[in-house]
DNA sequence: TTCCCTATGTTCGGTACCCCGCATATGGGT
DNA sequence: ACCCATATGCGGGGTACCGAACATAGGGAA
């Protein structure tokens, strides 16, 4: 998993917004130490409870928090793509997380060590500013997401992982499958399977095998829960730089 | 509401475990800039997106976070008693956030003014050290109720509910309804009264009109999913000073 | 003490989702 | 071009929770 390269070109590290919001010099400084790295499909970036030794800037591709019960079911916490960061453990203190960060999506990111990162962020500037307010947008997304497993049907949440999908993608085609899906919402999938196949019937999206492609956003974002419109506005809010 | 004098007499700021964990010189630079309030049951210490003007340091009593609903539906995001602080966007940088704070549990709290905080925040010492950890704890608790609300029954996440609350209390009484239960966690006030009623029958837990006791809490515990292990043991792993 | 507000108990039908098993078919690899 | 791993479709039976409506009872206020 970890060798193989992936199909879409690396980017600079300013297609990362959070790289690309530093001021100069700040970015300057890490530039250095900016190593460029591969996200291929379903690689953990970092295991729950595990040693963190990198914060990766993802220049495109998504990566999903998601926690894995003992029982082996497993639900999503939240997503970043090229908003933000995966790592907020190493600067928020912890060094580790109880949950796991899987890639969804291939793209390419930019890491930093750990040590690094931290001597950065002591230095309290703009770094600091824009990792804390990702961080708050991050929380705001887990809120959500832990009221609408709560409230919302199968079908609203689809549309809302779509949607938090498609807003971290260059195009309207995700490669994902329905069982892969079901994992990430926490249901089965069947569940995903009946919820899709309605969409499909109402001509919103379309897949086949490994791929969905959204055809009508709009159309989407009629079935979608408030939760979507909710964690959208509160992450344009914090990360509008 | 706010008017009507708690029945707990007020306790000294060093009964927040946060405010206890600082060095000297810290305690003594923020202690006349501390003001103690009350926190009467059902205040809603701040509003979904309001201003926020201060921070509150709880010494007794406990604060949930949830989330309303456009149609009036609840849930419950995460809890903070003594051993945190309610209102983590005024450091992290983004003035507000989309959940509400209300009290569970009546008792006291020390506030400092916006300001202030964030000019200790700057300083970047152990403050800022201690914060960041505990918005990690908090971090794991939306997270794990995210999951817990996808995959795990009512009346396990009863006992969570439970639990928790337990942990911040010096008691092993609630005072509190079935219909505000039911309010936090999300689900019709019926289901909470059948779940409290296995729990009864079980002999875990007694009740009456507004009022819980936890009878036996190994008991509680054996019941309760793998959720609060793992935000427990997170807790205590970050905020042990 | 009495009254009445409100917390709790109970029931009924409906539905969304689960669990299990198996059928079908797509499309990448050889 | 073929094969086969695997993605998707479909079914039946079960259960947990919902929604609404109503009965009962506890306990604070007068």
């Amino acid at each position: 998993m970890p060798t193989r390269t992936s199909a879409i070109p690396p980017s600079p590290p300013t297609q990362n917004r959070l790289l690309a919001a530093l001021p100069e010099a700040d970015y300057q400084r890490l530039l250095p130490h900016l190593e460029s790295v591969a996200l291929p499909l379903g690689w953990a970036v970092y295991e729950s409870g595990g040693r963190m030794d990198h914060v990766y800037f993802p220049t495109d591709g998504i990566v999903s928090l998601l926690y894995v019960m003992e029982s082996g079911d497993s639900a999503e916490i939240a997503v970043t793509g090229t908003e933000g960061l995966v790592g907020i453990s190493l600067f928020m203190g912890g060094e580790s997380t109880t949950s796991r960060a899987v890639v969804q999506s291939e793209g390419h990111a930019y890491r930093l060590p750990a040590r690094f990162l931290r001597a950065e962020f002591e230095r309290g500037g703009q770094l600091q500013h824009l990792l804390l307010r990702f961080t708050q947008a991050l929380i705001t997304q887990m809120s959500q997401t832990a009221v609408c497993n709560r409230l919302h049907a199968v079908e609203q949440q689809l549309c809302r992982w779509l949607l938090l999908s498609l807003d971290r993608l260059p195009t309207n085609e995700l490669l994902m499958t329905q069982e892969l899906i079901a994992n990430m919402l926490g249901v089965r999938r069947e569940g995903v399977t009946e919820a899709a196949g309605k969409l499909q019937d109402a001509g919103l999206i379309h897949y086949r095998r490994g791929h969905i492609t959204v055809l009508d956003r709009p159309g989407v974002e009629k079935r979608v829960c408030e939760c979507y419109a909710v964690v959208k506005r509160e992450a344009d809010r914090l990360l509008m730089h």
